[in-house]
DNA sequence: TAGATTGTTAATCGATTAACAATC
DNA sequence: TAGATTGTTAATCGATTAACAATC
């Protein structure tokens, strides 16, 4: 009588999982490592939560979730935990990342370094303009209408789209049909796609100045 | 007996505002700003709220939270309720913001035209390395050691951190102590500020793209 | 007027936190 | 053992949705 399938039927875990959780993990994950790198091999749930800005009983219920269990008394094995997180995050090999859009945002992604140190790789661009593509380079940069072959060759799962908002909605639907998954979207506007088959995480830089503009002004009403 | 002074006092307003909310009016502007495109004068909750992808109940209740009121059997009037938007969003005149590094992300902001549309302007930017400052070009490039004084000056609120992991915290604090109030961070690190006085929106793309390997994992999962 | 929509209150839903038994 | 921490259940909190009286 539920109203939709359970995402816990399709991922194989209890309960459904919700975006907080996922990037509450990665946040674990990365100070995790800092810990690690202190020289620390054990470690608390209220040590951990602090570090991250949450209750030491979200950090045992999140860990719960997937399933990673420590030690009653002993606090969690930070390496089993983080061998657990890799495998969850696929950082067992370079995450391969195809972009499309190699305008202004696009081109600081293709040298952003943070994406290296995480072990995820944009292995090739595509833009709809002839005059910006290119084999040559660290990345090449195709037209779209190679974007399909690509993508099928390479097992590509992920793709950011970095084009004109105009444009936008059609490209999308273009790596879909290639067989992208999953999408990061810088364009700032509504995009439509089937939320069942494909995930898309919006960053909308308009939205957060806008946001960021309320905020301050709230601010500044105080007394 | 509360535990802490609500939102509600500093800001004038009925209730406590969250993002989640100021996100939202942010999205009904824009898809108002497409039905007049269109030509339409009134709009109905019920067709904003599938524009943006939110029950008619929730573009209501946002709307009563900020004061922004229609007429029974006749729905909202566009222009009034844009009207009152554009001044909580203080979009009367060009939003100034500047930017610290003028790195890779940097350079693509100080280009990139979304900002220009929604009036937000990029006033100047500023670097730790002098080989990157330039007074020549559309926009500015200083020493951060001139960001107070420029700030103070041009009375600027918001802020753009753009800088390497290792020195964003750094960073953070100069542009607090210079007088910025709401700072949009790319930086993949949690940063420490004082959160009565400051608001950061944290840009954190690899986060973003650990969240992408995830779902899209756990979608292969799906019989 | 009759019908439809707002504005608001009440109900629901989900996520976070508190509490505590289990146990190392 | 005594003490401290996990893992989980129950309580709380807040946000979303449903429902409906008010009313144009």
């Amino acid at each position: 009588m539920n109203k939709k399938p359970d995402t816990a039927v399709r991922s194989g875990l209890r309960q459904a999982v919700c975006k907080n959780e996922v990037v509450r993990l990665s946040q674990y994950r990365a100070a995790l490592r800092r810990f690690k790198g202190l020289g620390f091999s054990k470690i608390y749930s209220n040590f951990l939560g602090e570090a991250v800005g949450v209750t030491s009983a979200q950090v045992r219920k999140d860990f719960s979730h997937f399933k990673i269990s420590g030690n009653k008394r002993g606090g969690y094995a930070i390496d089993a935990v983080m061998q657990t997180m890799d495998g969850l995050f696929r950082k067992e090999r370079a995450q391969k990342v195809v972009l499309v859009g190699a305008g202004n945002i696009g081109k600081a992604l293709l040298n952003y370094r943070g994406f290296q140190k995480e072990n995820i790789t944009i292995v090739a661009a595509f833009d709809i303009d002839p005059a910006k593509c290119s084999k040559n380079g660290a990345c090449p940069v195709l037209p779209v209408s190679a974007l399909k072959e690509y993508v099928q060759a390479h097992g590509v799962r992920i793709g950011i789209l970095a084009v004109p908002e105009i444009t936008a909605q059609q490209i999308l639907d273009e790596m879909i049909a290639a067989g992208i998954k999953g999408v990061m979207n810088f364009a700032p506007c509504n995009l439509r796609y089937p939320e069942d088959r494909v995930t898309v995480a919006n960053v909308n830089l308009v939205q957060e100045l806008e946001y960021l503009a309320f905020a301050v002004d709230q601010g500044r009403k105080t007394g």
